[in-house]
DNA sequence: AATGAATGAGTATTCATTCAT
DNA sequence: CATGAATGAATACTCATTCAT
């Protein structure tokens, strides 16, 4: 009916399967099943099974590639770290079927290219979160402010307790890692 | 020259094979021929493929177990906590390629049921990490603390900094971390 | 020259094969082979081995269905049971490659369901040439004219005479049984 | 303990799943767990599986070639005929697993040669049955006597009736048979 | 924009059999 | 009399991909 509008419709279910059952485990078969076209459709709309994965990644990346501009441009100040963490918070929360994939499949990532890519980013990411010459203890810090929130927001996924709650939560501790690391501690 | 040595070296090699590449990407036929025997060798020795994967972590995990079980004999105090992590750390370092596997394999593992046994684990091995009664923040801390191992251990692997550096460094971050958490906060 | 052709080819090529070989002992491949397709081609059009065995099965297995069917709403009369052994006589003569396979695999057929679901069609048949409270030696009877003409149509089947030859034969048998039957002996 | 006692165990064994599964899909490892010895100590007993198998019909083949060997030094009267199917019906009911094995593995039994020797002993069991110059009718009737011992001892298996009186059924209804047959109808 | 039919390469798994000990 | 270790060949089945229509 709207233009565009199966190609869109595949990344959906595709996303959704890959969260729920791995790369490697969906078949195209299931995603065409689930669709209710043919697998021959898919393959109208992506040249193959990884392209599909490739898009839905890069458009979710979009996001945090601008929060690394963004952060780049800002004095390094705490406040401009707080805000890194805030903002990154958000994106992990509006995108966590796909924060949940890329987790749960860093082996599959991996020789698919964008294994690496996602890796440096989270690298680059953390980097803005501590002084260039810092040092291991407080980048520790700085990585563990960032996988404070993946294990909040998606690994206590099933903890009982409400997914805006874990995120404020995340963020008091991921913000308590910056200041530490911050003062040079 | 051979003397349940078979049994031993498929472990390995799979385990070897499974971190490089990931569990389904894996193929009983690149075990088989790394170690220059036929699949139908490593059906004598395992049942099923999956078999393989659930004796290894099996093997790795017993000492994860016993700290549990250690664990709740001690009282709560921080000093029982540090050492708790202290013991984790050391853990994580010895069956580092095991940990990387099931960190970067977690899809797969999901539907082995190995998934929800090691989840269990972890969250047990959490728990005792804080008060019962802690609140979200202070369970947060608790589960980061843990994480903080797995970031600075497994995941910052090629950072450039010594394995032991990393290991002592991920102490002291969590060490910051249950302490928050023991005062509560 | 081809519409849905390949899928009526494989039941053919695959009873020719089952009725020579037995079922276990035909494999996939043999079939594939000797259509001069791929083993994949097959499970384009069939589900699984079994799939194709069932739906060459079904396709035979409607005539007595019906003849069962009909059979019910006539009245239990000598003639109505003659009538049921011609026309059944005339479905083996015309299924014989089915029931030669069908008597030559009821290992095979007992755990693929059909086994049951065709004993209980020959019971449910047999049933229909005796009288509700017929003693064992009648029912024996009853049993033994179907017997008769699978014995006469399928097993004699090298014996040298002439396949309608030995149907009337077998006719002219079961009549007889079914005859002694009619009175209560 | 006695020699020769695992030989007999494994035939006993043998018969026992290969009626109850079919021989295909019977295996030699099922075997040997069944008897709670390794696959290789059966062949120290017998030289292929195939062996197995001939071993087991060989020896419930004697009292049949017996019967035949005996029928043929009586005169052809009304009687003889009448005892060979007597016979015959207490052969088929002490070797009833391996008949229902016969019964049901045919397709198996037919490469094996084991096969065609069932057949040409049933062929010649039926040929003591009528006259040498008889017709079709007759001896379908012949045949078909022989058959419905089969039918009523065999297949009839999970009729409700006790085995001693299908037997016996069977034996009347096998009498009229060779008694029509006798007379040249 | 999509389908029907097919393929080639692969997968995990099973089996009968062998042989040194 | 038997086992432990292994093999070679097979099997049913799955998958990503292609292409003519």
């Amino acid at each position: 009916m709207s233009r565009g509008n199966t190609h869109q419709r595949i990344q959906d279910v595709a996303l959704e399967l890959f969260a729920e059952r791995g790369y490697e485990k969906t078949s195209l078969r299931e995603i065409a099943e689930r669709l209710e076209v043919t697998k021959a459709a898919l393959y109208y709309h992506f040249k193959t099974k990884e392209d599909i994965l490739v898009s839905i990644v890069d458009d979710f990346n979009q996001p945090v590639v601008e929060l690394i501009e963004w952060g780049r441009e800002q004095p390094r100040t705490l406040e401009t770290k707080k805000e890194i963490l805030r903002r990154y918070s958000e994106a992990l929360s509006r995108a966590q079927p796909l924060f949940r994939f890329i987790q749960e499949n860093q082996a599959s990532l991996r020789d698919l290219s964008l294994g690496e890519r996602l890796k440096k980013r989270m690298f680059t990411l953390s980097a803005l979160l501590v002084e260039e010459d810092a040092d291991l203890v407080d980048r520790v810090r700085a990585t563990t402010s960032l996988f404070t929130m993946h294990a909040a927001i998606v690994a206590m996924h099933d903890s009982g307790d409400a997914p805006e709650d874990r995120r404020q939560a995340a963020l008091t501790v991921a913000y308590e890692l910056i200041t530490s690391a911050h003062h040079g501690d």
